[in-house]
DNA sequence: TGAATTTAAGATAAAATTATCTTAAAATTT
DNA sequence: AAATTTTAAGATAATTTTATCTTAAATTCA
């Protein structure tokens, strides 16, 4: 569905999001330890968030990670774009390259459908999580 | 989302269903020459439905694979969960070993809806494919 | 200034998936 | 019986993903 890549780095915003409070910068060997990550491994992934402009970076003591993009401007959808490619959204699900309505696969339309769905289910926001969490409309989160 | 094992596999069995006619058995060199398919990478993942009891083989010419069971029991769900196994329908989006309703992840009740549809997009039978294309209801169909 | 900390970048390796080949076994055909 | 065809099984390799390490560069702190 999506790669462990992919889910490392959503844990990894999300936890950036609820824990950062007024400082600079969240450091990524705090990130790795708290969740139990490969520091090394969330560091090349976060690097890429960070390439596309979602995250900003800074080194030395102090430093680490942070959003450059505004919380209510960065969605899961984002994030798994950038580490995964757009694929999942845009691909036939049996791999035909041309796949339409006109020509399409066996389950083409529900799959249409499908993918729709999934899309509106990671186009949310990092702000409404964090919101949700802060709120108690979510309890007992696992981050 | 799924493999391309699992993919290579549906497409197949869809031609299985559809070019059988009375043949006793159809062979996987000429499954993967019309399907433009590896017949290596194939043969191993067919093999994994006939040893599930979904198809069955045999030997020399005139062999081939063919389905054991009532197409209207084979569903796509058996087919990719025999070749990718059933995690897709089961385990968290986010990777948490345990994710439930009183310890969710960030999207614990928007998967869990999804999955869902996910698994009733799958759960169709060969035979309901086979009868949509032959009686029209799907055009132009890539197989 | 020098030591320590942290990300950046690239090398290397392990694991999983996909791809290919070889040999064996079973069945048919000649 | 011998040659041919086809699946079965296992070996090998290529590719992709995941994991780890090393060195460099930037920054802070003493």
């Amino acid at each position: 569905m999506i790669t462990e890549a992919a889910k490392d780095s959503i844990r990894a915003v999300i936890y950036i999001a609820l824990y950062r409070e007024d400082r600079e910068f969240v450091s990524i060997k705090e990130i790795a330890q708290n969740l139990k990550l490969s520091f090394y491994f969330l560091s090349k992934n976060l690097l890429k968030l960070v390439k596309a402009g979602i995250l900003e970076s800074f080194r030395g003591p102090k430093g680490g990670v942070n959003f450059k993009k505004n919380l209510k401007d960065v969605k899961l959808i984002d994030i798994i774009s950038v580490i995964d490619g757009t694929s999942l959204f845009e691909s036939c699900i049996l791999g035909f390259k041309e796949c339409s309505d006109a020509n399409p696969c066996a389950i083409h339309n529900k799959w249409a459908e499908e993918r729709k769905k999934l899309y509106e289910m990671f186009d949310i926001s990092v702000e409404k999580i964090v919101d949700d969490i802060k709120s108690g409309k979510i309890k007992n989160i696992k981050i």
